[in-house]
DNA sequence: AAATGTGATCTAGATCACATTT
DNA sequence: AAATGTGATCTAGATCACATTT
């Protein structure tokens, strides 16, 4: 198996999740979905996750590789804060992107609890603090807290959903309905209000390579799917971010 | 949103999961893999299961839809006989199948745990026998029982686990090779044994259509696919059924 | 009648080769 | 130098229309 994913620029850019600067002029900073509240209800006391067992933060620099696809599954993560992606590269050399994961999702506990190893390799794509669990330990906890064993099946439960939709998504749709949605989703978690009906520059944390694997394109393709985009008036590039002019018909776009 | 899967022919035939004559001469009917046989014993006793809050068994025809995408999520699902499939149908129309379920697996549960609408609609193959529990129960069952707690962390990343192959499947291979990798799946299933170099006669318990909603192409293309399988000498057509010829070489060309 | 097959044609997306940016 | 863009060409797979099986 070749090498996988070789370092880059980012190495030196640091965080570039957050938007760098929105255009919007109205500005209802509504509350977040009220799922995401409940999962920062369960991990808002850290002193618990302490108590709990997982070890303490540590940060890792942009392009590290966290966990490595087929070795064997020796822990779990908790992702603080920052962002990854998780990838697989197949024998003919392609890889996919399966999706990406940031603040309070985790990280390798399907092949733990299955005993086999990771599906996926985990990288970080920018500046990322994380917890880990020894395989041991995370089961251990799973059977000694009946709270944390909750948590962690609504979490494996939200890993599935969401995986769910990116096989749909990889199945019944046009390449540029995925882009479409992969922007929309790119757009709706940087502004993170209800009112998406608005002009925003958005920093895409992802490679023009890499928003192409995780919609199973070329990055040749890629590009002339985001000209076309720009004919339509519904982009604007600018160097390296990106203004969405129109999130509606993102949305409407992208056929889900 | 249409109406989902229209009646069928299946609805006579009855139970077609089972091989119905192997044409092997060699016998080594080995043990099933370690895996299995774990949750066999998970799900062993029967008694266990009921005093758990599973509801009675009850059984389903063929072509029946167990539960429906897009509805609120009230009851989780045990399969205890028989094959289902999940599939998706999306607003231009396209359907795809995200997986086949059968014996020991569960369905609904990422839905009830999230309090979201189902993903899938999930519909039997053949008669099927199930249990279910409604979602308050299974909650219950949950907080109450540790080691029911415990199985369904295993579950539900057995789901995923299979869904993240589904997915690297659909965003790296090309049509042939995902048409292998399903036929080798179904052989591996009739089969049971690991040594696989032989002809294996298989009834795929899928229409066409079906096994080309379930790579993601049209059923014209799965067509000339199986033309050319046949060409190669890979497998033959026999009416209904389907013979492997080269158990190894649908593998090896399979590219996972 | 529904499912399957097949021929003719079209098109989304891949591949390759090279130019331009950062 | 790596990332991005772009033109020319190719091909896997879709679409449509109709024939053949079950």
């Amino acid at each position: 198996m070749r090498h996988l994913s070789n370092c880059c620029r980012r190495q030196e850019e640091g965080h570039n999740v957050q938007a760098r600067g929105n255009i919007v002029t109205s500005s209802s900073r509504k509350a977040r979905r009220a799922f995401d509240g409940f999962l920062d209800i369960l991990f808002r006391r850290k002193a618990d996750t302490n108590a709990l067992g997982w070890g303490p933060s540590r940060t890792y620099l942009p392009c590290t590789e966290i966990l490595r696809q087929d070795t064997p599954a020796k822990a779990v993560f908790l992702v603080e804060s920052g962002l990854l992606k998780l990838s697989r590269i197949v024998d003919t050399g392609r890889e996919v992107i399966a999706g990406l994961r940031r603040q309070h999702w985790i990280i390798g506990a399907p092949a733990v609890l299955l005993g086999k190893a990771y599906s996926f390799t985990a990288t970080t794509l920018t500046h990322c603090s994380l917890r880990s669990v020894s395989a041991e330990t995370f089961v251990n906890m799973l059977s000694t807290d009946p709270n944390f064993s909750f948590q962690m099946l609504v979490m494996l439960s939200r890993e599935y959903y969401k995986q769910s939709e990116t096989l749909v998504c990889l199945g019944c749709l046009p390449a540029i309905d995925r882009l479409k949605q992969l922007l929309y989703e790119i757009t709706a978690e940087v502004q993170r209000s209800s009112d998406l009906h608005q002009r925003v520059k958005i920093q895409v944390p992802l490679k023009h390579l890499e928003m192409a694997q995780m919609i199973a394109i070329t990055p040749e393709h890629l590009c002339r799917l985001l000209n076309k985009l720009e004919e339509e008036k519904i982009i604007t590039r600018d160097k390296g971010s990106l203004i969405v002019n129109d999130t509606q018909r993102l949305k409407q776009g992208c056929g889900l």
